[in-house]
DNA sequence: TATTATATAATCGTTCACAATCTAATTGAC
DNA sequence: GTCAATTAGATTGTGAACGATTATATAATA
């Protein structure tokens, strides 16, 4: 037990949250290209296809990015014509956004990636509903830990 | 339960693991900066302080990173005076990275982080274990989907 | 009503992250 | 020993990611 056991890389936390994130979205994306988008567009999609019209603002918060990410990224999903973007009639303020017919359409492809991804990723479904848990645990710890640094700081 | 249900956010797995990551390694930001890290330049110097000195090759397979990220990444902690850079003598191809003295005195300084940063990510001892080896039972099943991949396409 | 404050996107600058390509050094096959 | 493969790192181009700033629209208030 040295003095500084808790700076190795085997003894953080972070680390293999990092990696494994950057080693998923890696593995996504021979699958990804397949239907013409990246991992971060593929997740913005998702939520379209759920919602089918969402502003800019309400994006950001359902994936955790700001205007400064999804701005130039919804652009490009405009130029492939999977979605459009709109100034809200009632508060020009909001940038609406809408899935097309063809983002729609698209949702029929993109349904072999789950399957597929879920395959070379071979948790057993008590680890995957352990390991979703706790991942959400942390995602709901930072922002109670923020709030309270908002809170100091005020 | 719809068709679709699989392609929804919220039944995914990636996405929290996603999510989380780049929320952790944002909450980490105001305590790096104040050591002059990024979160990437941090994790290379734990695997630094641990080990002194290695080539680009072996810190890439520590950090699942490759010299695109690599190369400019250690150049600038060579700017910064952490570290040095120069050709192996026994094989020119190796670039050995050599922790400086003064890249050793930043530890001292970065013991504060892990212990700051578990302030705010308050999950139990128990919880912390499970998911430590969830995620790298996560790396290892990557790890091996990727030789499945490389032997069927040879 | 005029002024101030707040909210929403867009823009800008910096730093990853990674695939693909390139260069140079080394190894291996013959 | 020569030439082809392999290996290590650097380079380039694209796409995030995010903090900070800016522009515009709306809301609040003096």
């Amino acid at each position: 037990m040295g003095k500084y056991d808790c700076l190795k890389i085997e003894n953080q936390l972070c680390f293999p949250l990092y990696a494994a994130s950057k080693e998923i979205v890696r593995r996504y994306k021979p699958m990804l290209d397949r239907i013409d988008l990246t991992y971060t567009q593929y997740i913005a999609m998702m939520v379209l296809w759920d919602r089918k019209e969402l502003n800019v603002k309400e994006l950001g918060k359902c994936l955790y990015l700001d205007s400064g990410t999804l701005t130039p990224l919804l652009k490009k999903l405009e130029n492939k014509g999977f979605v459009t973007r709109h100034r809200s009639e009632s508060d020009e303020r909001n940038l609406i956004i809408t899935i097309t017919d063809k983002g729609m359409d698209l949702r029929e492809e993109a349904m072999k990636v789950p399957s597929e991804m879920g395959r070379c990723l071979c948790l057993n479904e008590e680890d995957t509903d352990v390991l979703y848990k706790l991942l959400y645990k942390v995602l709901d710890s930072i922002e109670e830990s923020k709030k309270t640094i908002k809170h100091k700081s005020n």
